[in-house]
DNA sequence: CCATTTAAGTTTGTATAGCAAACTATACTG
DNA sequence: CAGTATAGTTTGCTATACAAACTTAAATGG
């Protein structure tokens, strides 16, 4: 078994509060600020922070609007993101198949 | 699909470098420092701060004695540390295979 | 119409964590 | 005996995650 793939895994899709967001945005194409808050548990503080990463990493698109008279902001995985996370969980999948089958 | 499992997660097991380790001393039942710094491309000072937190949660054992005249480390998976092993596998493969099937 | 509350988001402060480099101690080797 | 290698730990720095405080603006209500 290959036990050196450590620094092959992507720590910014790694961190579980971002994994939750992404699974997310992996799924439905596109989500605001307050749904991805209410669909994974996280508070506002962790959504924005953990946001900014991953706008910074290239994974996600952010577009802010008013949706009214109230800021909206919503957010999409970018082509490279979808693909960052296809990478990651094919490694992770290979990695935890490897110790159960 | 649910996105927020984040905070169920063993924050102890997600870390790659010790993700690592463990699954090498999950298939071998017990390894040595030297053996497990070999496998894992991990430095020294890695593996022993990082069995250090291992050894804190109780998922390794760890046995200190002398081959010849020389220093010999040597950890072993504990019962707990495998449980939560097969906890964490199973978690992560839920949340992946939710993702592309 | 002013005061309060609520909502959407961002910034800040703190504690923790990971990693590499430096260090300790001991054993070989020439 | 001097120098190098081995086994392992400690230290120092940087980065990170999280929560709490803050900002801005809109709804509510008396």
């Amino acid at each position: 078994m290959d036990t050196s793939w450590h620094n092959s895994i992507d720590k910014v899709i790694h961190e579980p509060a971002r994994l939750s967001m992404l699974a997310c945005l992996y799924v439905v194409e596109s989500a605001d600020f307050v749904f991805l808050q209410r669909q994974t548990g996280l508070t506002g503080g962790n959504i924005s922070s953990h946001m900014s990463k991953l706008e910074e990493a290239g994974y996600v698109k952010v577009e802010k609007t008013f949706v009214g008279k109230r800021p909206n902001t919503s957010f999409q995985l970018t082509e490279p993101g979808r693909k960052a996370m296809e990478v990651y969980c094919d490694r992770m999948k290979k990695v935890l198949g490897d110790l159960a089958g």
